[in-house]
This record gives C-alpha cells, sequence and structure tokens, in this order.
DNA sequence: AACGCCGCCTGATCGC
DNA sequence: TGCGATCAGGCGGCGT
C-alpha cells in the first residue's frame, strides 16, 4: 500500500526518467481514473505536451508540464496511486498489464504506464484533492505545535487522526500503526486528550518512520530484479512487469523489505520487539490497527 | 462542523 | 477442484 515514503521514492525514480519527454499519443482505458476531467479535455490538453518536473505532495505525485502553445498555462497533472496503483516506463514492444489505466506515449520507444488493478486512484488535471491537504510531515514547517493544533479539537481516536489527510498529508494505515507505537501512544487515545510530551513523541516518530522508510526505498531495489536499481540507468524487470524500464510494486507486507523494517504492522500474536508481549489487532474506522498493549497503554 | 458510514474495485485467501 | 464469502483499504460524498 503505497504512502508517503513509496510515493517519494517513485517520484525519486521516476522524474529523471520523464523529465524532457513529449507525449505523442494518450490513451485512455478507464475513464474512471480521470475523476472529473472529462476524456476528451485529458487528451487534448495532454498531446503535444512535455514533461517538465515531478513532485510528490502528500500521496500524490505532482506532475509539470509544457504544453504545445508556448504561450498556454503550464499544465498539472496529479497522480494518486490509491491501494494498488503503479506507475512506470514500459518499452514500446512489451505488452500492457491487465489493469492499465492510462498510457502515454512517449515516442517511439516508450510508453508511460498508470495501472491499477483496483481503480482506487486517479489520474486527473482535477486539483482539489490538493487543496483538502494538511502540512507536509518532512517539512520545516510541521512542528509539535502544528500537530498539537490539529489534534486539539478532536474526539475522535488518535489513529484515526492521523489518517485525515487535512491533519498531516502522507500517513496511511501502515506508517500510523508504526509512528504510534514508535512515540508509545495508544491508538485509542482521543486525539485532544494526548499531553505535550506525547505529541512531541509522535512528531518526532512520525518523521523517524517516514525518513527511515524512504532511505530503505531509496536504496534497495525497486524493480524486483535483484539488482540495486540506479536511477540514471534502464534497468530490467522480470516480474510482473516483464522489461519495465522502472518498477514501482505496491511493497506490501509480503515484500521482504517492508517485513523486516516494520515493528507492528501485520504482527498479530508476534511478541514486541521491545517487551515481547504479543502485538494485538483492533479494528477503527473499519481499518486494521497494530499495537503493543503494553508499550501502548490508553 | 465533526464524524460515521457507504461505495468504489479486484485479487488473494479461506472454508466447505 | 470449484466456488462463494470475506477481507484488504484511500478517499470522496453524503447524511446526521
Amino acid at each position: 500500500m503505497p504512502e508517503l515514503p513509496e510515493v517519494e521514492v517513485l517520484v525519486r525514480h521516476l522524474a529523471p526518467l520523464v523529465r524532457g519527454r513529449g507525449i505523442s499519443a494518450v490513451e485512455i482505458r478507464r475513464p474512471r481514473v480521470l475523476g472529473p476531467t472529462p476524456a476528451p479535455e485529458f487528451i487534448r490538453t495532454l498531446e503535444g505536451a512535455t514533461f517538465t518536473g515531478l513532485l510528490r505532495r502528500g500521496k500524490y505525485l505532482v506532475f509539470s508540464l509544457r504544453p504545445p502553445d508556448r504561450s498556454a498555462e503550464p499544465i498539472m497533472l496529479v497522480g494518486h496511486l490509491g491501494m494498488t496503483g503503479r506507475m512506470y516506463l514500459l518499452p514500446r514492444a512489451a505488452e500492457l498489464p491487465k489493469h492499465a489505466a492510462v498510457v502515454l506515449e512517449l515516442g517511439r520507444q516508450h510508453r508511460f504506464v498508470y495501472e491499477d488493478p483496483r481503480y482506487f486512484g486517479r489520474l486527473t488535471l482535477d486539483r482539489t484533492g490538493l487543496d483538502r491537504l494538511g502540512p507536509e510531515p518532512l517539512a520545516d514547517d510541521f512542528t509539535p505545535a502544528v500537530l498539537a493544533a490539529g489534534l486539539r479539537r478532536s474526539a475522535q481516536a488518535v489513529k484515526i487522526k492521523l489518517l485525515d489527510q487535512s491533519l498531516v498529508a502522507g500517513v496511511g494505515n501502515i506508517y500510523a500503526s508504526e509512528a504510534l507505537f514508535q512515540a508509545g501512544v495508544s491508538p485509542r487515545l482521543a486525539a485532544r486528550r494526548l499531553k505535550a510530551p506525547q505529541i512531541d513523541r509522535l512528531h518526532a516518530a512520525i518523521r523517524e518512520v517516514l525518513t527511515t522508510a524512504i532511505a530503505a526505498g531509496s536504496t534497495l531495489p525497486l524493480d524486483f530484479s535483484g539488482q540495486a536499481a540506479k536511477t540514471s540507468a534502464i534497468v530490467e524487470a522480470p516480474a510482473p512487469v516483464r522489461g519495465a524500464l522502472f518498477y514501482y510494486g505496491t511493497a506490501g507486507p509480503d515484500s521482504p523489505f517492508y517485513q523486516e523494517r516494520l515493528q507492528v504492522y501485520d504482527r498479530r500474536g508476534e511478541p514486541c520487539v521491545r517487551c515481547a508481549a504479543p502485538i494485538r489487532r483492533l479494528i477503527q474506522a473499519a481499518r486494521s490497527t497494530f499495537f503493543c498493549p503494553r508499550c501502548q497503554r490508553a
């Protein structure tokens, strides 16, 4: 499940591969992923445009493009991977995946592919998703005071609150559990009940967990080929998408580097790494929360 | 206004 | 072996 670190790693790898590339044709296989943008407008806007940049905001990918008409406004293309989305470049000759949602032809050699088996993600000209986002957790303006202000008025459990993208952008279900464990805060504690020291620890834990995950991801092979992926190199991916230049897999619990790194997520019944008490699973707002009942007392 | 809940989707897994 | 049920969950929209 892609959260901030996975999107950050993807953006770092993808940015140099798309920058400067022109879009010669646009194919929409699932109009649903365009959100409110009408398909004809999407095609008309992107055909002939050139990628100029790519950055991350929360879990969103924000592509900037230069339109063919130099006098026109720059284009902003907004991507979100949802639960199962992937974005990568594929050689022109390679077969498209079953759930390719949008394909951008980049000249004769390559295609930019956005695939998503569940179609929960988006690739759209609509920017409204960005407007709802809170502060970037790794930016300087995300301070303990900012976190405290966001938590102060809410009676919701802090775990649920952490999933609210307007509180802080980019924390998802996995890293919410991890950060709360790291901070020693119970996921069930009402947001407004956190004391200043707990808020300080949670603030630090959010940043620590995300930073560590990015560092791990950026040094690991993201093409599943067993070789280190180099951002400047063209890497062959054997599977599941043969021939992908760069392959981003939704690094779920089945991915080895994930399993080693996560301390509580999907570890129900396993001993806590700190105190050996069995990790518990709990359902909050229809989502799994994992925590140590001893290290994270209510 | 904050919050709970539903719908959107397919694939993996499990019980029979 | 096959098949239906269940689960996974980010997010927008809607109702209270």
